[in-house]
DNA sequence: TTGAATGCAAAGGATTTGCATAGAG
DNA sequence: CTCTATGCAAATCCTTTGCATTCAA
């Protein structure tokens, strides 16, 4: 696999694809997010590799710094991560056993943005949006 | 003054107004949230209260069983309180001052819980919803 | 060969817990 | 007087840092 295939911003030269990162990159990717730092070692565990937790941190950071992943916070102590390529999305939380799903608004929230523009004068980088409530098994 | 004055639910018996409990609701009440805990203490000792941080998060504690503040989460590594009385709002967050203003939405997300609770069948419970950008100051 | 990535231990910062003491009612 | 609230120290949990070692390119 060549680095290229992967990152090939002009940020990523001199870094190496590590089994590590590719690893990471994979289950970010293709897995159901987001994670915390605990869930990405057990992943990489069932992967057969093990991993220092420092090591997910430093990755972690790397991937940021790439603009490759969101962090996300649902209350939890921890924090969660996720690949950023997705489609913009907000999170459902289960009250009761955690459960994170992935929604996708019907209508967007570009209205409401320039609402606040103008009132506040504040120019709008983003926002975080999520829903907690009860999923259904635990009902 | 009286326990009853603030305190009247059934959950209170057996408490006590004390000069901690007093202030802390004065200020969560009248000043401008959410805040952390320093700022809290910060406030305490502006009002001649050298309290102790353990004290503050147990009086949060307190409050929280009560149903009287609200946990708010803005991507910062600790937790920030405001009372929850007030008008349903959400918040504009500076990326680079952090100064915090609350908005209200010209229309509500009644209708995208609904959606949601059809397509997930969950039952929602409440939202949290920030705007990150850059205060008028900042731009 | 060379410097980015890793592991381990230790430090940091927010929050929680245990226990003895103070103080509201 | 009684039991809640407090203070202090220590413990916990998540995250970061320092430093010697490993390994991708």
């Amino acid at each position: 696999m060549q680095i290229s295939d992967q990152f090939n911003s002009s940020h990523t030269k001199g870094t190496r694809l590590t089994r590590v990162r590719a690893t990471l990159t994979h289950i970010l990717k293709s897995d159901h997010g987001p994670f915390s730092v605990a869930e990405l070692l057990q992943r990489l565990r069932v992967r057969g590799l093990r991993a220092n937790k420092t090591t997910v941190y430093r990755q972690l950071e790397f991937f940021r710094r790439e603009d490759l992943i969101k962090e996300v916070n649902l209350g939890e102590k921890q924090s969660r991560y996720e690949w950023s390529e997705r489609d913009h999305h907000h999170h459902v939380v289960c009250l009761k056993c955690r459960k994170v799903e992935a929604v996708r608004l019907s209508e967007n929230l570009q209205r409401q943005e320039r609402f606040i523009e103008q009132e506040k004068k504040f120019i709008i980088n983003h926002h975080e949006l999520e829903f907690f409530g009860l999923c259904r098994k635990c009902q």
